[in-house]
DNA sequence: TTAGTGTATGAGCAGTTGCTCAGATATTAG
DNA sequence: CTAATATCTGAGCAACTGCTCATACACTAA
C-alpha cells in the first residue's frame, strides 16, 4: 500500500471550497479579533459599560473599578488606540467617553445571547 | 498638612454612584467578556465565519485553515464549552454547525464598526 | 520658577493562551 | 477480536496579557 502520498483526510473538498470563497480577507479577520479582544477583558467591558452612561476621568473610573489608574490608563490607551474611546482636556483632568454607539450595540447583541 | 487620610483624588463622585448603579453584577461581566474572548482569535473568527456558511467536519476545517486538526480540535472544544457550536455524528465523522444565529449578527455588527 | 495634581508610559513579572506532540477514545470494517 | 479512520485530550512550551511599580509628562497655581 502506498504511504508516499496525500492520505488526505479532507472528506469535502466542496465544502472547504465554499468557506474559502465566503472567507474575509485575512486583514479583516486581524482587525475583527484585535476589535473583539477589546471586549474580552471584565476590566475594559466595564469601562465601555460605564463611559456608555457619561464621560468619565481616570480617577472617576480608578475608583469605581476598584483598580489603581495606572492600570486604567494602561486599558484606555488600549482602548484609544482602537478608537473605541476619546478623550476632552479639561484643565489637568480628561474625561474620556465612547466614541461610537455601535459599541453599546454590540454588548446588548452579546448579552441577549448569553441570558438564554 | 494632614497627609493621614484619604486625599481623594475622585473628583466626581456623582458620576461614579451612577455608573456603579448602571453597572451589571460582576458574574454577568465576567460571562460577557469569556464570550467576547470567543470571538477574539482569528482562527475562532475563521471557524465561526466557515460554520456561519455550512456545517464542515473537523478535518475539512483544518483544511480550510491551514492548521492542525488537533488545534482545530482544541479550539471545537472552547467554543462548544461556550455552547457557540454544536455537533453531529455520523459514522466516524463529527459535523460541527454554529447553535445560534446572534453569532454571525455579532459579527456583522463588528464588522459595521471596522470599516469606517 | 517651583510644587502639586492628574495622567501617561516603560520595565518587569505572574497568569493565561494557542499551539505541538504523544497518546487516548470512538466508530466502523474485516 | 484487530486494524484503520476521525477525533479528543493532557502535558508542555513560547508568546501574549494585565497588572504593579517607578518614573516621566502635562497642566495649574503661587
Amino acid at each position: 500500500m502506498p504511504t508516499d502520498r496525500c492520505q488526505c483526510r479532507i472528506v469535502h473538498e466542496q465544502q472547504v471550497e465554499k468557506a474559502r470563497k465566503a472567507a474575509l480577507p485575512p486583514a479583516e479577520i486581524d482587525k475583527l479579533a484585535q476589535f473583539f479582544k477589546a471586549f474580552a477583558d471584565p476590566t475594559r467591558l466595564k469601562i465601555l459599560q460605564a463611559l456608555h452612561q457619561e464621560e468619565m476621568c481616570v480617577c472617576d473610573l480608578a475608583a469605581f473599578l476598584g483598580v489603581s489608574e495606572s492600570a486604567v490608563s494602561h486599558q484606555l490607551r488600549m482602548l484609544r488606540q482602537m478608537a473605541l474611546v476619546a478623550n476632552r482636556r479639561e484643565g489637568p483632568v480628561l474625561y474620556y467617553r465612547l466614541t461610537d454607539a455601535h459599541i453599546s450595540q454590540l454588548v446588548l447583541v452579546a448579552l441577549e445571547h448569553i441570558q438564554e
